[in-house]
DNA sequence: CGGGCGTTGTTGAACCCTCAACCAGGATGC
DNA sequence: GCATCCTGGTTGAGGGTTCAACAACGCCCG
């Protein structure tokens, strides 16, 4: 068993510290001024971007990964606000498929300012360019290596 | 209203995705191999890091970056297991002191192998010195960006 | 065809967090 | 001393997420 150096220990808990941080603001952020919180945010948008403004709800899961479960509540709620809409899906009568309303769009159009002047505040802002030159390999990195992991998992649950 | 440039929106959806699955992963490895949230385990963490194993409330909720009211909840979870104690404050009776009981240390003891191997796996492990040397900066310069912001939140309070 | 098997999506219970309200105790100013 | 304000901590309600279970459907192979 390796622990980390008293160095590691610095480096993670610094970054844990300021992407928790980073978080909570964003999420504060957006429930304050929109209504809603951040993972809700991220459905419109991903919808938004969509052909048509419509998903498979699998889909919207991947694009905002997200769990189907959570997904199902959330849009059941977007759904009563009246921003999202539910309809079968023709070509596999399983599926469901989540569409954008006029009104959800202009919920995501009056909330996108604030979250990206945050972002950008908060982000953009505070690191230099070589810097974000740099979180951009270590992001890729980590999901390279989260990857992986969860290649891992399906492996495990594959041989029990 | 500056939006994000395209290179702009990659680094900043990569690194969601990635600190988003990083940390749902060590989530979801807590919580499997002990039962109880990271939010729990940096709870144990701070206290058995302190002098007695003993803090204060509010010094504890600073330690952990949790909003007193989260530690509040938390922390009478924690006592019910039997792993925290608290007592009253001698200087102020306001005071409430959480106590590391030793069997709230085992608990911890034989959480903290796992969580470290995950830790180590998924960030120590697929990131090179000088991008370990990055993140330490880019950490340093997010919570910076985001102290400043606190600072303000207040100010804007004191004004009106 | 028909019986397994994997997938899609939903549901309810349990749990955690947030927010606002609140109480009790210190600190300050008159 | 006392009114006022601030701080420390708790509580309850409301809402979001997780997990396990389930129903309904597609797929595949004998």
């Amino acid at each position: 068993m390796r622990w980390l150096s008293a160095d590691e220990q610095r480096v993670w808990r610094g970054f844990m510290t300021a992407v928790t941080k980073f978080t909570e603001h964003l999420d504060r952020q957006m429930q304050r001024d929109s209504g809603m919180p951040m993972a809700y945010y991220e459905i419109l948008v991903a919808l938004s971007e969509a052909p048509d403004r419509a998903l498979r709800m699998s889909e919207l899961a991947l694009n905002c990964h997200s769990s189907r479960s959570r997904l199902s509540h959330a849009v059941a709620k977007l759904e009563k606000e009246g921003w999202v809409q539910r309809r079968a899906c023709d070509s596999d009568r399983r599926g469901s498929i989540a569409r954008l309303t006029d009104r959800g769009f202009a919920v995501l159009e009056a909330a996108a300012p604030g979250h990206v002047t945050a972002v950008r505040e908060h982000l953009f802002d505070v690191l230099t360019a070589e810097q974000l030159g740099s979180l951009r390999e270590i992001s890729q990195a980590m999901e390279n290596g989260l990857q992986t992991e969860c290649a891992k998992a399906r492996a495990e649950i594959g041989e029990f």
